[in-house]
DNA sequence: CCATTAATTTAGT
DNA sequence: ACTAAATTAATGG
């Protein structure tokens, strides 16, 4: 027997890992998603879309962690948000946009599924729960992404480290101990501040005892010490 | 396939 | 900006 991958793919009423939206759908509706997705695999690093291109598909996530992120005007880079599995790739510039506007890169290996955007476009118009789910999902991030920003232009370096540690630690990992997705360069672009200021302020966390950190892992000793130093910026 | 080495990327100052 | 360390790609067996 061959190679597994080649076996039939799983049809999506039969798939684990629906999302809270596609929980919603009846038999039918999900056996014509089937018809129009297909399922992929990307290894970290790779980019799933990139900003500029027509979007042609959403993508769901069914597994790993993905990155959002744009160029800003100075060409640098800004990361966006974190997309952990179980959600849709490319939901902000579903409607009313063909272009993507934001590009996705894998941070960690990744099974993915892409829809076809025609038949995702139709389930929303035909099925108001679907859709409905679908908006509390953007309106969360859009919440949850706005008070990150808020919160991070109103700080300074330290506020804005600290407040990222607990981010990964709270929403991502739910872990005090957790590998950093991501390169000093990344963490950078993610949280605004400068590649050199991210290992300052690191080092200095950990001569103060508040974090241990050898290479991307990260564990957190002093969690009220951080909490303190994101709320004082 | 594995082991070395060369090249690129990353971290820290 | 520069160096050292680490990771990844290329080469040769």
């Amino acid at each position: 027997m061959p190679n597994p991958s080649a076996s039939p793919t799983l049809r999506c009423r039969d798939c684990p890992v629906k999302s809270c939206a596609a929980a919603i759908l009846n038999a039918e509706e999900l056996d014509g998603l089937s018809e129009n997705s297909r399922e992929a695999e990307f290894s970290k690093g790779e980019i799933l879309v990139h900003e500029g291109s027509f979007n042609s598909s959403i993508i769901y996530l069914k597994s790993g962690l993905v990155k959002e992120f744009t160029k800003g005007s100075n060409s640098k880079e800004q990361i966006i948000q974190i997309i952990k599995k179980h959600s849709y790739l490319g939901l902000p510039s579903l409607f009313g946009d063909r272009i993507n506007r934001y590009s996705y890169a894998a941070l960690t290996d990744c099974n993915v599924c892409y829809i076809d955007i025609a038949k995702f476009n139709g389930l929303v118009k035909q099925n108001g729960e679907f859709a409905y789910e679908i908006l509390v999902s953007v309106s969360k991030d859009n919440l949850h992404n706005f008070q990150r920003f808020v919160n991070q232009s109103q700080k300074k370096n330290y506020g804005r480290v600290a407040d990222a540690i607990l981010y990964f630690s709270r929403n991502i990992f739910e872990s005090s101990v957790f590998d950093l997705p991501f390169t000093r360069r990344e963490f950078a672009d993610f949280v605004g501040v400068s590649r050199e200021s991210v290992t300052r302020v690191l080092t200095g966390f950990r001569q103060e005892g508040i974090l241990g950190i050898a290479g991307r892992k990260i564990f957190i000793q002093k969690e009220e010490v951080l909490e303190r130093i994101s709320r004082n910026g």
